[in-house]
DNA sequence: GTCGGCGCTGTGAAGGCGCTGAGGACGCCG
DNA sequence: CGGCGTCCTCAGCGCCTTCACAGCGCCGAC
């Protein structure tokens, strides 16, 4: 996220993190345009008035060096152009303040399906269904309760299904990047989620990654 | 387009056309879901007060289908769950009535970049097989399980299937270049994938190196 | 036929990798 | 302040992978 209202970021961040997401925050342009393009990132909700670069020229920038993150546009101005500006500049939505934080959370969800090859709104996998927009899974019809972290990981592996995943890259998108944390955490975790689904549903590859059984 | 005021569907489609897209009505729910079935089109505008059946419905049923048509959903309703449900039954972008032309024409825009994803890539040799995200081998459809070196190894030689590849190369790209491996670690690990994947398709040409056979 | 060198393979050791239980840090709530 | 839940680190353990080594077979040269 790039925003430079500290109370606003601190807020959202709190908010998408207790829905699982990994969340670092940017307060200027220049930042933000590091971040995204070094970050490794799922997606990006960005202000338009920043110090140092505008929302704006920031999506340009990006979009110009070939980089197609998923880009939510956040902004106080509610002009008709505006918005236009916004999206013909790459953003892929666009959000006037002030904002329900239902309607961003909907819209994150629904930017972060369509980089997907497919693009459900309930995952299924097997006899696994996992709801985003509910935060449920259930496995054979009987629910089950996850945590944050657990849900962010299961979430992660079902959206890339039979492919094997690397610590790392869950590490990157699941953990947030500003935190050190160590590779074994993901193995502890997966080590939860295998005792509540069942053993077999995910499977270790030695030495390249985790892979959830089609 | 799914749209049942015809004032209102009828200047859409003046206006989209004037604007060089290829515009079709349809009226009701059951017509609009049919044509998006059967249709071929990049991008959908659908209402969700609709006869016959609802446009939340209508985007369900097209995703259960595995139609992943970018949907941009019109409404009335302007609550914030409202907004949410629209999104998260899949569609793609949610825009209330009324709304500016300029602004739907830009969300429009918007979703129809978002082209679909590139295929991922299997390396196919003889009946060989493998896919580096699902990080599979099969032979003749029969999967082979690989440690993490073999099937580098693997990989490296299919990419590049009929040619002589040297010891020395192989251990500069599949090994890691930093420590010292004696080349007799090349012949282990030839000899580990022929028994694996069968004697003759790895072919060695003494003095020169190794090459799969195509 | 003989000889030297290259490549193949069985054996075994060492260490890496991943799994797990225990427990500390932190935030939340009564 | 104490209890609770979550997150994550740490250390120990067991298994698998990796690789060195050495003996042998095969190939080509003469």
């Amino acid at each position: 996220m790039v925003e430079d209202e500290a109370r606003l970021a601190a807020a959202l961040q709190r908010g998408l993190q207790a829905e699982g997401f990994a969340v670092d925050v940017a307060a200027t342009g220049p930042a933000g345009l590091d971040a995204a393009r070094h970050g490794g990132y799922d997606a990006m909700i960005l202000d338009v008035m920043l110090p140092g670069l505008s929302g704006y020229e920031l999506v340009r920038r990006l979009r110009a060096e070939q980089h197609w993150l998923p880009v939510l546009m956040l902004s106080a101005k509610d002009g008709e152009y505006d918005q236009a500006d916004g999206l013909d500049c790459g953003a892929d939505d666009y959000l006037t303040k002030p904002f329900s934080y239902v309607v961003l959370l909907a819209r994150l969800r629904a930017l972060l399906r369509r980089g997907a090859p497919e693009r459900p709104t309930v995952l299924t996998v097997g006899d696994l269904r996992l709801d985003p927009a509910r935060r449920r899974v259930t496995r054979a019809d009987a629910e089950v309760t996850l945590t944050a972290r657990e849900f962010a990981l299961l979430d992660y592996l079902m959206r890339r299904p039979g492919q094997v995943i690397s610590k790392i890259e869950l590490l990157d998108h699941v953990w947030d990047a500003s935190l050190e944390t160590a590779p074994n955490a993901v193995e502890v975790y997966v080590g939860y989620l295998r005792r509540k689904l069942g053993r077999d549903r995910l499977e270790t590859v030695r030495g390249a990654g985790y892979r959830l059984a089609t």
